[in-house]
DNA sequence: AGGCTTCTAGCT
DNA sequence: AGCTAGAAGCCT
């Protein structure tokens, strides 16, 4: 090898100076710093991958040449060289055809692949006006996907980045500047950049301004497996978090058991005994929905679920079957949640209302018990437990403990699963009624006359639907429904907030919260305005201005914490640079919005409604099978039938149909 | 013990 | 379609 002697380039007359022969032009290498051209086949260490041949620097500029055990390159690598020169030198592409020409060359990708970049890109161009290229990442041309910021202020590729570093390159590949070691073995997304990006992307018909869609709305596909806390939340944790994932398939008025096909998850359904941490991740399993309520239902329609903890004094657990209160009667004025305090009488009304139909259909009700039970000796130690199906069997009211009148209900087990405190290895057996004494007292009587939806079958010997269940109201996702709902909701703010407030939110300096100027992104790609980020170490710096001076001060390196967080970042202090890329794109913005301004609050909601329209997904029903005539739960009661509501429904399950038609296609 | 938020049934 | 009050939570 050659490493151990002076390294060359070739002569003016293009004609290499250290072995004198005058190479093919496949077979030169040419300086990416000073344009030099050195005859490969002498090199030391010539560049070990293709890609790095894009950005290969000769000895005298590299500095410090790597340390290579690549040989002399083979011919396939000959070809391919003489391919970029080919690329190079087609006079009828672009800089930016010839990058993406040589990237496809170089990554191997395949021609179609290319195309679809091909289009991408003209999509691109329409936009570039804004971003103007100066964004691109150097390696790939395109806009950084997953974006990192060298201390230098140029941006990259997160994978373009790793590949680079990957190579042992240890240099910024646009400034040549030294890349920090922590960067390099861990860069950091610029989170800013990622809003820079989309901004731009977006506002592509209309320049800067457009209607700013919010691309943070999640869809129940796209939320996160565990409860969250949303950004406007003052507190941490569960007390007031979202929640996350549904990750069942059921209608939020599914009746009954949740079964292995409606558990895309696990395919094994919601099974008996299974315990949640809390109230909201028991709702993620849909065996209880309501995050707060006790009663999961619709006053006409049937309850499906209901929660034992503890809430209500009057309440009384016997496992198989137990007596249960229903819900109001309290004074939740103010900002409550709950008050264990009676103030009035309970009627069979909304949720009261809805329990006493699934008492007189005989739907199954699903029940959970939850820790806080604690009279109870059935209630779980830990969390919420999924207890099975319960039948109501009879309803009344009397006259509760704190002297106001309740609503009660008789809960019987009816599962096919053994009960999580017993030691049967069977499922319940149909029992006679337990004597209830405070029903000589009791007013407005309720029990079921015809036969129960859900009963025993002598046959199967199981519990089953003996009549259909009722056809479900809602579509299987209204989850998403929801979210789309708030979505909606969220585009009519993003409308009426200007661009200027956008600008300030998406590129607000970490420390003055105005839009950046100047900016400079850390290691750690939290960003500043320059002058924000110096003011924050004035004073902190001066110790390390004299390191240039000598290396006997460099014993005296002062660790100065990110602003945002505990990095040390006092090599990137050092060095101030500007992300003048990032700063470029916020003035053109800025410019732009400054102009469109009165044109993006007046925008009409038609084009947020057809964005919204074609986000819409059609929602199957596994409930439709079972369309049969559906006899009214309430037809021997005072209200009407929910006539209306019917229609309603129908109505939406033929538009969720032909969305379903228009998605396939 | 207080207070924050989420979710939605049931109204307008 | 939009709003509001009520809901057997949860955390500090």
């Amino acid at each position: 090898m050659a490493h151990d002697s002076v390294q060359l380039p070739c002569d003016g007359d293009g004609a290499c100076m250290r072995c004198k022969v005058t190479p093919l032009a496949e077979e030169t290498l040419t300086c990416s710093t000073c344009a030099t051209p050195w005859h490969v086949a002498c090199l030391a260490s010539p560049p070990e991958t293709l890609a790095s041949t894009l950005q290969w620097q000769c000895p005298d500029c590299s500095g410090d040449p790597l340390p290579s055990a690549a040989g002399a390159l083979d011919g396939t690598s000959s070809e391919l060289f003489a391919a970029i020169r080919a690329i190079e030198s087609d006079e009828s592409l672009t800089e930016k055809e010839k990058a993406r020409k040589r990237q496809e060359l170089v990554s191997g990708r395949v021609e179609e692949d290319g195309d679809k970049e091909k289009k991408g890109k003209e999509k691109e161009s329409s936009f570039l006006d804004v971003l103007d290229g100066s964004l691109n990442c150097s390696f790939c041309m395109l806009l950084p996907d997953r974006p990192v910021t060298t201390p230098c202020g140029h941006n990259f590729c997160l994978k373009c980045f790793q590949k680079w570093i990957g190579q042992g390159k240890r240099t910024c590949a646009k400034c040549r500047s030294i890349i920090p070691p922590k960067m390099a073995s861990q860069p950091r997304i610029n989170s800013t950049l990622v809003s820079v990006i989309r901004m731009a992307k977006l506002s592509k018909s209309n320049v800067a301004a457009g209607p700013m869609k919010v691309y943070h709305f999640v869809q129940n596909q796209d939320r996160p497996d565990k409860a969250f806390t949303t950004e406007r939340a003052q507190k941490p944790g569960k007390a007031n978090a979202a929640s996350g994932k549904i990750f069942v398939t059921v209608p939020p008025d599914h009746f009954g058991p949740i079964t292995a096909e409606n558990d895309p998850a696990r395919n094994q359904g919601v099974l008996v005994g299974e315990c949640w941490e809390d109230r909201l991740e028991c709702r993620q399993w849909g065996a209880h929905l309501p995050h707060v309520a006790g009663i999961a239902g619709q006053s006409n329609y049937g309850a499906q679920s209901v929660a034992l903890s503890g809430g209500y004094e009057d309440d009384e657990d016997h496992g198989e079957w137990f007596l249960y209160t229903g819900s109001g009667g309290r004074d939740l004025s103010g900002n409550k949640r709950t008050n264990k305090e009676q103030s009035f009488d309970q009627k069979f009304e909304k949720m009261n209302e809805a329990l006493r139909v699934s008492c007189k259909m005989g739907y199954p009700v699903r029940v959970v018990r939850s820790h806080k039970e604690k009279r109870s000796s059935y209630a779980p130690e830990k969390g919420v437990r999924y207890d099975g199906i319960f039948r109501i069997e009879k309803c009344w009211r009397k006259v509760g403990i704190q002297g106001f009148k309740v609503c009660r209900y008789l809960f019987v087990r009816c599962d096919n699963e053994p009960a999580p405190w017993t030691s049967d290895d069977h499922g319940d057996l149909p029992r006679p009624l337990p004597a209830i004494p405070e029903l000589k007292k009791a007013t407005d009587v309720f029990e079921r006359k015809e036969s129960p939806s859900w009963d025993f079958d002598e046959e199967d010997n199981r519990w089953r639907w003996k009549k259909p269940p009722p056809p479900s109201k809602k579509p299987v996702n209204a989850a998403d429904l929801e979210e789309r709902k708030r979505a909606r909701k969220a585009i009519r703010q993003a409308h009426t907030t200007t661009v200027r407030e956008r600008l300030l939110k998406e590129f607000s300096c970490l420390i003055c919260r105005q839009v950046m100027n100047l900016p400079v992104t850390t290691p750690c790609a939290h960003n500043f305005c320059k002058s924000c980020f110096e003011a924050a170490f004035s004073g902190k710096t001066a110790i390390r201005e004299r390191s240039k001076g000598g290396r006997t001060l460099r014993s005296q390196k002062n660790v100065l914490h990110c602003p945002s967080c505990p990095t040390d970042i006092s090599d990137f202090l050092q060095n101030l640079q500007v992300n003048r890329e990032l700063m470029g794109v916020i003035e053109s913005l800025k410019q732009k919005s400054e102009e469109n301004q009165d044109a993006v609050e007046e925008l009409s909601e038609e084009q947020v409604d057809e964005s919204e329209e074609n986000a819409d997904i059609g929602s199957g029903d596994s409930e439709t099978a079972q369309k049969t005539k559906n006899p009214d739960p309430k037809d021997d009661l005072q209200n009407p039938p929910p006539d209306s509501d019917q229609k309603r429904t129908s109505k939406r399950m033929k538009v969720d149909t032909t969305q379903v038609v228009a998605d396939c296609e």
